[in-house]
RNA sequence: GGGCACGUAGCUCAGUCCGGAUAGAGCGUCGGACUUCUAAUCCGACGGUCGUGGGUUCGAAUCCCAUCGUGCCCGCCA
């Protein structure tokens, strides 16, 4: 109902001012703070002020006046307070709000027929998802759901570089060592266990003999030589160990939850030739210059100081040649996309678009959205190295702290249901993983983030069991209440404060999907669902439902019905569980 | 050296894109509220030169310039 208020704010005061024909450009539709009572403003009168040739407050009298809001469903009220035209809603706004929220979708917006790839996480299959790398799927999950809200086709794919490097010296240290070598691994799954023989390669060919290094760089260098002439047998070699380690990281991103539509490989565009479209096609450009034996394109016209070899001097394709043939795959499949990267790929994906254009794709359908790296106290993590929390464990140890937390509430609970075993370990996991998720969602992904287990894993500040507290209760008194919410109550019997204070706040719940999808800002609904929780506890606590009269106890129960669907909404965009019972 | 981010209360963060009403939360500290629809809750107090210095504007945390601090990037790696 906030979008079709704020449509008709728009449309009166820009009535009203060419009716006192004024310029139109900037309405000056703005949020009032918390102590106006008003659910928007305008300050346009400051603007006009000098045109006009009188004081604001007298302007935002004119522009008011000129306002009837006879003419409008939502808008009601129109008055001003000094310089400001504030703007009420009618009591058809808050019965059509209470209607639409008791819908089980509430906040889904209209169907676009919009197709959008979000691709995210993305990370190299050489071992277990670590902490540094989680803020990638939770944030790319979450833009994926909020997308879907909006009303838009989603397909999540995770881009598997199967190609580079480092799966070369994986695959050679795979088919190299002994496992009666390696070190025990510390979980018994396929990530845990194969990135051993990764680390160990790794430190072979830092440590080694020079001339056994020398040999080992020998098979490496045949191996991505296979993958770039289309050998079978070396794409099996490669695959083996691939699809092994990234079996084992899917399960830990399906612990988030984050899963996938489709696995992509990097190979897929060296096999079906689509890479070497993209290099004859470069090469013909005005832009690519032939230097050193390499092919490279001159971006200096579009600011950027470096070539960008897209050829190397042995024929074959970079990372950046294959991730063009990628993207132009996406451009034919999809109608957006969205990408979730880390911010030291920032440079590289500007590269990356402006090839685009050089090869004549219309970029704006592509749209990146960058991230800091989560760090430790003491430096960087890193899979190579073996530095870093792994993701399993910060969960386990999550969903640890959130069981002991529950258990230790057993004791003093209010409530006369009893838990059961099973509804311990669904809180422990609802709460303990929402909790980290939520921590990571809830902030500007560009804001760096120092692990600290204390912090990562504290329940009180504003966390997920904050919110999810307030479904339980919404879920509590409807139990209790042992009654379907009535379809036809009446809405004017919300009048105390806090109801009016919860039906706003459920009002704007469809703006805040739009706003966040828009911008790709699942943050911003992480900030909605604690002023929501915060508005809810408020009417919690002044307006019992249970005991009210009849006639209000329907209505009560009509609103809480709407708060549930609002916040399991909210949290479900967010990825973070809404439990019934805590 | 160049480019891009970030800097708001003791701590963790909203607000910045799109300038407007006394800059908002949580944690911590201090003081209150459970025979009540679940106290993982609520109420109150204390706490801020919005890194710094200029500029634009009727009005700047928000825009512009400069500067300091921190992080990331500047490969024929991915």
């Amino acid at each position: 109902m906030f979008r079709a208020f704020r449509s008709e704010v728009e449309t009166a005061v820009s009535d009203a001012l060419a009716a006192l024909d004024l310029p139109t450009d900037d309405l000056g539709i703005e949020e009032p703070p918390e102590d106006v009572p008003a659910a928007l403003a305008s300050s346009v009168a400051f603007r006009l002020a000098d045109e006009v040739g009188a004081p604001p407050p007298n302007v935002a009298g004119d522009v008011a006046a000129e306002i009837d809001p006879a003419e409008f469903d939502y808008l009601g009220d129109v008055d001003t307070q000094g310089p400001y035209v504030n703007f009420h809603v009618t009591d058809a706004y808050f019965a059509d709000t209470l209607d639409a929220a008791q819908a089980g979708d509430y906040g889904s917006l209209p169907d676009r027929e919009t197709s959008v790839v979000v691709e995210h996480t993305s990370a190299n299959p050489t071992g277990p998802v670590h902490v540094g790398r989680a803020r990638n799927p939770i944030l790319g999950d979450a833009i994926a759901r909020l997308l879907e809200y909006a009303g838009y086709d989603v397909n999540r794919h995770y881009y598997v570089n199967d190609a580079g490097r480092q799966v070369a010296v994986f695959t050679w240290a795979y088919e190299t060592f002994d496992e009666s070598d390696l070190p025990d691994p510390e979980r018994d799954r396929a990530d845990y266990e194969l990135v051993r023989y990764y680390r160990k390669g790794n430190d072979f060919l830092e440590t080694a003999d020079p001339d056994r290094v020398e040999e080992a760089e020998a098979e490496i260098e045949a191996i991505m030589q296979g993958l770039e002439e289309g050998d079978e047998a070396v794409y099996d070699r490669v695959a083996r160990v691939v699809d092994n380690v990234l079996s084992g990281m899917k399960e830990s991103l399906a612990r988030l939850p984050a899963e996938f539509d489709e696995f992509v490989k990097e190979t897929r565009f060296i096999r079906n030739g689509d890479a070497d479209d993209v290099v004859s096609r470069l090469k013909e450009s005005d832009h690519s210059v032939y230097e050193e034996d390499a092919w490279q394109l001159d971006l200096s016209a579009f600011g950027f100081e470096k070539n960008l070899v897209f050829l190397r001097s042995d024929g074959t394709t970079l990372y950046t040649t294959r991730d063009l043939a990628h993207h132009e795959w996406k451009f034919d499949n999809y109608d957006r996309a969205v990408t979730v990267l880390g911010e030291d790929h920032k440079l590289q994906a500007e590269q990356l678009r402006t090839a685009l254009e050089i090869l004549g794709n219309d970029t704006d359908q592509l749209r990146s959205t960058f991230y800091s790296w989560v760090n430790l106290p003491e430096g960087g993590m890193s899979t190579r190295k073996g530095t870093g929390i792994d993701l399993d464990d910060l969960l386990d140890e999550a969903v640890r702290r959130a069981r002991e937390e529950v258990e230790s509430r057993l004791d003093t609970r209010i409530r006369s249901d009893e838990l059961t075993e099973d509804d311990v370990d669904r809180i422990a996991h609802q709460v303990g993983i929402g909790a980290v998720r939520y921590d990571i969602v809830s902030k500007q992904p560009t804001k760096g983030i120092t692990f600290e287990w204390e912090r990562a894993l504290d329940f009180e500040a504003q966390s997920a069991p904050y919110v999810q507290y307030v479904h339980a209760r919404c879920c509590g008194i409807l139990e209790e209440a042992d009654e379907s919410p009535a379809a036809d109550v009446d809405a004017d019997l919300l009048d105390e404060p806090e109801e009016r204070a919860l039906l706003h706040r459920i009002a704007r719940f469809p703006a805040v999907v739009e706003e966040a999808a828009d911008d790709l800002e699942p943050h911003v609904v992480a900030t909605y669902t604690r002023d929501f929780a915060e508005t809810f506890n408020a009417f919690y606590r002044e307006c019992p439902v249970l005991t009210a009269s009849a006639e209000r106890r329907a209505a009560r129960l009509a609103l809480v019905a709407a708060a549930r669907h609002t916040v399991a909404n909210a949290l479900d965009v967010l990825g973070v569980a809404a439990p019934d019972s805590m």
